[in-house]
DNA sequence: AATGGTTTGTGATAATTGTCACATAGTTAT
DNA sequence: ATAACTATGTGACAATTATCACAAACCATT
């Protein structure tokens, strides 16, 4: 049983009737870092929507290529799981825990039936899509129209800002396999960065000093 | 005013009521093969939702440089359009009428008030997200996995399947523009699909014999 | 301090794609 | 029929990225 003024803080804007039936019918889940909360190919039988912790989601293919496309942050849902889940689907997405992660599982009728009820959760789950679709896009653009160096400044600075943090925790390995590239074009890229002065590399471990230059 | 029964055959699942009200809310426009019915950056005023015709949906950056998305077909809906409507907001793909297109405007608010009244809507529109995602994600994973060559042919089998023909009525150049590539790079790879008998070329088109071979 | 594992650096080379220059072949209009 | 235009073919070369091989640096454990 979630305590609803947790909820209240978090959702401020859902009415107390939505909040209170949250309450009741969706249950908790934990995980922890590096836990994977969805997988390619794996059946969706709830919506999820996070509570704290991070979570990172990447497409992968069938020969374990992946590509990493957006960060879920909590007072955010996975718009996969709220429409795979409408027809019993199959994931086409894997999500990761970065960090320790809370989430509520919303079941599927509940699911439905709240979102001709509350207009604030529909307007939830409406933005949710919008903020999804949108991020895509951008994944996508870099994808089609941008060379490696102008994807791995943009993948540096989306971390930093969504990790809260001047230091990212990966390997140039780690990186060079979320934008499916490999390790030795990443290094090169990172090395050219360092050259600027635009990062500082450290084992296991890249600072950002200042990924806006226009030098 | 749309006939009740024009659209009681392109949506058998929407309740009469709802197809009464979309009857005299809604109105009808028209437009012509080669027509932009939405521009990058140009703002979005109501829903659309397709009667006739094709519409095929591009992601064009600032430069000029364009990558084809999806088609969208009679009796769906522009994901965008339907999000991005509700706060009054910027289009971030452009979409072209592939021969003549009817479609027909849903005003934001009904938009919002069906949702929440009629579960056939709230269940299209949920519906139509659920396809762009996909088709995005697809959309995707080929950009980040793929080789142009594989793009190719998976563009040509798009093309051919949604046209409902097996002559696709573009020059290498248009093709090329739609996967952001050049039009010498597609001309040479079309050259290969044409000499392992895939295809047959001629001036403005490329006639589709077999895209499956595994030879 | 020595060992073994992981991470990073780097040169050589290949594969893919992009670009330029120009030739050739159809098409259209005069 | 000729000129002008558009579409396609092609060789040469550049840029980007991938791959391989191996070296060097760093870390943890004993």
């Amino acid at each position: 049983m979630i305590p609803e003024n947790e909820l209240k803080e978090l959702f401020p804007s859902f009415e107390p009737a939505l909040l209170h039936e949250m309450a009741q019918h969706c249950s908790v889940r934990s995980f922890q870092d590096g836990d994977m909360l969805m997988k390619t190919g794996s059946y969706i039988r709830s919506s999820m929507v996070i509570l704290s912790g991070l979570v990172k989601v990447l497409r992968a293919d069938e020969e374990g290529s992946e590509y990493f496309m957006y960060y879920i942050e909590p007072g955010q849902a996975c718009a996969l799981s709220m429409t795979c889940a409408n027809k019993q689907n199959i994931s086409e997405l894997s999500a990761k825990a970065v960090g320790d992660v809370e989430l509520i599982t919303v079941p599927l009728d509940k699911m439905d039936q709240w979102m001709m009820q509350y207009k604030s959760w529909y307007q939830f789950v409406l933005g949710t899509y919008r903020k999804r679709f949108e991020e895509m896009l951008t994944t996508l653009d870099h994808v089609a129209f941008r060379n490696m160096d102008e994807r791995l400044v943009f993948y540096l600075k989306q971390h930093s800002q969504k990790l809260k943090t001047n230091i990212i925790p990966y390997t140039h390995a780690e990186i060079a396999g979320e934008l499916n590239s490999s390790r030795e074009v990443i290094s090169r890229l990172m090395k050219k960065l360092a050259d600027r002065g635009m990062i500082k590399m450290n084992r296991n471990e890249i600072e950002i000093i200042n990924l806006d230059s226009v030098l």
